[in-house]
DNA sequence: CTCAAAATAGAGTGTATACTCAAAATCCAC
DNA sequence: GTGGATTTTGAGTATACACTCTATTTTGAG
């Protein structure tokens, strides 16, 4: 008797593997260029060089190949804290930055679609689950470091300490030339307003 | 001899006057609760109570109708300086606040335009300009209330300011309970970080 | 009231989209 | 090599879109 391994899975041919990289590579340059309006399934197919038919043996619907694409993004914005030990804001920001700057692609990715596709479906219900995670995990840092703050005074400076990240990395998208880095550290090192 | 009033422009029936309004306020309506992409022709006669004829009668293409609503919005997001003084970096905050608290509907549009509309056509030109003369008004308001800053400093600092305002008023945009006023203004009072 | 101009209706055009399907080509364990 | 499973093709379907066109209705100045 002969138990095949990966019982129930459909075995694979590495062709169909390739294709499948080719296809998620292609979606994933499309949404970071042109967003997801631009990505029609034509242009997915004409960049993996492959026809329409050979997609959707692969994925059933084009938005399955969009949220893989999307999640992964999702995923790499914010990595695991250091260790065991929880992060700083520091380290927060610091992250942020490596992501924009160390991922251009996925990070475009991120932001088309925290901007364009976060208001309809479960694109948008992924992104709000982020946020609010986010949200929650820079709160945690700020009430860590000023021991004065209640919870809401925390989160109110978390939500505004990603308001800026999220609008200058949006700055970034529209101009490639602009200092995300820079001004990232700058904002949340200096105080905006003299005192 | 007899010259009728204004020469050479059409003659209008009050009919196609009070039609154009609907159009151009289901247009509005539309852009700021579904964006951009969910503006079809279909939906603006469907909730203006006409039929694509009578659009087309009025306005030349789709197009049309958007960029009058959006060039609306774009010149509502910073009004004029009060009499002939500059502004302050405060009053530029409270007018953005009033902008977006006072006329959400105008506000919602400029936002998803500015986010989903910023990367293409005559739009997106529209939306860079306006953003650049905003970066300039901001950094001259830093610039005049802190004499130590050169050019490059204030600009920066204006940069960073909008993109705070941008940033949560894109939170409130998804979701309407979110308190951009206290937000906005905690975030140009208090710096982020302890110092 | 009259009648030309203006406004409207609604079917129709062309194009782009996501997606399907049957046949042909390719793969790879045996 | 062989042959069944997998992959690929490419024409084809259905739908939605912006926009057009002609016939009809409505308007309002004289």
């Amino acid at each position: 008797m002969f138990f095949p391994e990966r019982k129930g899975t459909l075995a694979r041919y590495q062709a169909g593997i390739r294709t499948e990289a080719r296809i998620i590579d292609a979606t994933r340059e499309l949404l970071g260029e042109v967003g997801l309006d631009g990505t029609t399934l034509k242009a997915i197919c004409d960049r993996a060089g492959v026809r329409a038919g050979s997609f959707y043996n692969l994925f059933a619907t084009k938005e399955d190949a969009v949220l893989r694409v999307v999640k992964d993004a999702i995923r790499a914005v914010d990595p695991h804290p250091a260790r065991d030990a929880p992060d700083s804001l520091h380290e927060l920001v610091e992250a942020y930055i490596a992501f924009v700057t160390g991922q251009p692609d996925v990070a475009r990715v991120y932001l088309k679609i925290a901007i364009s596709g976060a208001t309809n479906g479960s694109l948008g219900d992924s992104m709000k689950r982020h946020h609010h995670r986010r949200v929650a995990r820079f709160a945690a840092a700020i009430a860590r470091e000023n021991s004065g703050l209640d919870n809401g005074e925390s989160e109110a400076r978390a939500e505004i300490v990603l308001a800026t990240l999220s609008g200058l990395a949006f700055m970034w998208l529209l101009d490639p030339a602009f200092d995300f880095a820079h001004r990232a550290r700058l904002a949340v090192d200096v105080p905006l307003v003299a005192h």
